[in-house]
RNA sequence: GGGCCGUUAACUCAGGCGGUAGAGUAUCUGCCUUUUAAGCAGAGAGUCGCUGGUUCGAGUCCAGCACGGCCCA
């Protein structure tokens, strides 16, 4: 039924030899009529019926529809009544926007009301009317462009169908290139199309929509009032193409690993629990792809990084979201120090790529992420940044009690590792906000980091801090998998002890251990918290495009 | 989980001590063939988040609930 042959070719005249031939077949006929127009599908009212077939959802409830609703209503099913496709899709743009703005930019001699013609397609983000012409604003992926359409060149019939559309439609137009009296470049349609008709109105051009619940729960019309929301996201996407790239010049393979597990293990955290139909069992959603990634360099995947989703049974805040993106990555033959410095390499060389600079704004203050960063142990930093007086730094007791005081909440059954990082991440964490590397983790809550040779009670563990936020955590990995047993042996006691989120014992993951796993550094880093940063976000949910929220009812 | 704040037209927001619901944008009608948040004239548009209470009378006061935001845990 759709034509394909060259009636439909003029709207898009791709191949620049057919432009003028096509310049004139618009000329004879140039509004492209529809088909004689077929009987509404069953099911589907037409105008004037007591029904109309569009949802009525109001603020999550079923309406009656606002005037402005029921107007467009009756333009869709009045244009359909004529014949006119509300929804065609054999228009063929010969350009992006984008691509005809570089044109004038580099070419402008190029271009020129009697030069060649044009077919561009968008949506009509603004529209300025006057009797017999008018300006328009189409837009698409790479940009805006300003069509001028005159009646005594569309024709009148086009003309008139023109008055009846819509901000928010989707048009097709074709023309020749001009300036207008400002100086802006304008296609001079000899014709246009509608490509698709739109049955509600786009907020308000100039306040646009700021609701933050409304922007959150319809994204779309976010991205498309307000340009920042854009922005962010294309360099959340760039960000994550620099990483990509990072690791695969450094020799990395690119895995994916279940995100459907047994058992949740390789982090302390609630998992969401499923099922499993036809196998009859239930699985987590996983909370770290660790345990997984470590198994493929027993089998000799020796460097693998994966960039992918975590989901986590917690609450949602500005720096939370149930599901967030992580990047993991392990490499053998390289100690928790080499990750140190790949880490500030990876991080300064993906600021720069990504915001043209390695000092980034961060609510207020400015970032240097040029190497090298701080680094110090965690006792210096909550004897030093934290307050603590270093003689309760052994003394659990003393150390309850000095917590208590400024308010940090501690069960107590929590060990002596537990209270210490619970202090930290209250009084320390927060005045990191140039890169710090926090080395020296006590082994108590690090059950999966290889002990450093000089201190066993501590491991070959660093975490870093950027802003005030923890943005990733590494370590030499533990491959001595009689101290693993050990280790998991003590995390189901402190199961036992009240400790919901302890590492479970994983007897699967110690035998390929016992197979033998070279020396190797992982770290997790944090593709939410990161683009947070590149982008001076202050919410997880605005580098999110759609966040977790509540249904609405 | 706790505290504070918010929810009024499609969008952004006003609505003093309780008395018939307001503006701008958008929409509709008329005029306007180089506008830029176009302009001029006119018109229509609301379950004031939900439920209950107080009151002759509730957008407004009270209670509960829902959703969201910020802060704390």
């Amino acid at each position: 039924m759709r034509s394909r042959g060259a009636p439909g070719r003029r709207w898009a005249p791709r191949d620049p030899r057919g432009e003028e031939a096509g310049r004139a077949a618009a000329r004879r006929s140039r509004i492209r009529m529809a088909r004689p127009a077929e009987p509404p599908p069953q099911g589907i009212a037409s105008a004037g019926s007591a029904s109309f077939p569009f949802s009525c959802c109001q603020r999550g409830r079923m309406e009656a529809p606002s005037e402005v609703l029921s107007k467009r209503r009756e333009k869709w099913l009045a244009l359909r009544e004529r014949g006119i496709p509300l929804y065609p899709n054999d228009f063929r743009p010969s350009h992006a926007i984008g691509e005809l703005h570089e044109r004038v930019r580099t070419d402008p001699g190029s271009v020129s009301e009697d030069g060649p013609r044009f077919a561009v397609a968008g949506r009509m983000m603004a529209v300025n009317h006057f009797g017999k012409a008018a300006f328009l604003r189409l837009r698409d992926r790479s940009g805006q462009l300003q069509v001028y359409l005159k009646r005594d060149r569309v024709g009148e019939e086009a003309f008139a169908l023109f008055k009846q559309l819509d901000i928010g439609d989707f048009l097709g137009a074709s023309g020749p290139l001009f300036r207008t009296k400002t100086g802006e470049w304008t296609l001079l349609a000899d014709s246009f199309r509608l490509l698709a008709k739109s049955l509600r109105p786009l907020p308000e051009k100039f306040h646009g929509l700021k609701d933050p619940e409304k922007r959150y729960r319809r994204r779309y019309l976010d991205l498309l009032m307000n340009p920042g929301v854009r922005e962010i996201f294309l360099r959340r996407s760039a960000m994550i193409q620099e990483i990509r790239r990072f690791f695969l010049e450094r020799g990395f393979l690119e895995v994916e690993t279940p995100m459907m597990q047994p058992l949740p293990g390789g982090a302390e955290a609630t998992p969401f629990r499923t099922h499993h139909q036809a196998l009859g069992m239930d699985l987590y959603l996983r909370i770290a792809p660790e345990l997984y990634l470590k198994r493929l360099v027993v089998g000799g995947l020796e460097r693998v990084f994966e960039i992918n989703r975590n989901f986590r049974n917690e609450g949602v805040s500005t720096q939370h979201n149930p599901e967030f993106t992580m990047l993991e990555f392990y490499q053998a033959y390289a100690t928790y120090t080499d990750l140190m410095a790949l880490t500030e390499e990876l991080l300064a060389e993906v600021a720069a790529r990504v915001t043209g600079a390695t000092a980034i704004p961060c609510q207020g203050e400015t970032i240097e992420l040029a190497p090298p960063w701080r680094r110090i142990a965690l006792y210096d930093a909550l004897v030093e940044i934290g307050g603590v007086d270093r003689a309760l730094l052994g003394d659990r007791e003393g150390l309850l009690a000095f917590a208590a005081s400024r308010g940090v909440t501690v069960t107590k059954q929590q060990r002596l590792g537990k209270v210490i990082t619970k202090l930290f991440d209250a009084l320390v964490q927060p005045k990191l906000i140039q890169p710090t590397y926090v080395i020296g983790y006590p082994a108590e809550v690090s059950p999966l980091s290889r002990r450093s040779d000089e201190s066993p009670e501590l491991t070959e563990r660093f975490e870093l801090f950027i802003g005030g936020r923890e943005i990733a955590n590494g370590f030499s990995e533990l491959n001595d998998p009689l101290d693993q047993r050990e280790r998991f042996e003590q995390q189901a006691r402190d199961r036992e002890a009240g400790e919901a989120e302890a590492h479970p014992m994983d007897e699967e993951y110690l035998e390929a251990l016992e197979y033998g796993m070279p020396p190797t550094a992982g770290e997790g880093i944090g593709i939410d918290r990161l683009a947070m940063l590149l982008t001076d976000s202050a919410s997880i949910r605005e580098v999110i495009l759609f966040p977790h929220l509540k249904p609405r009812d």
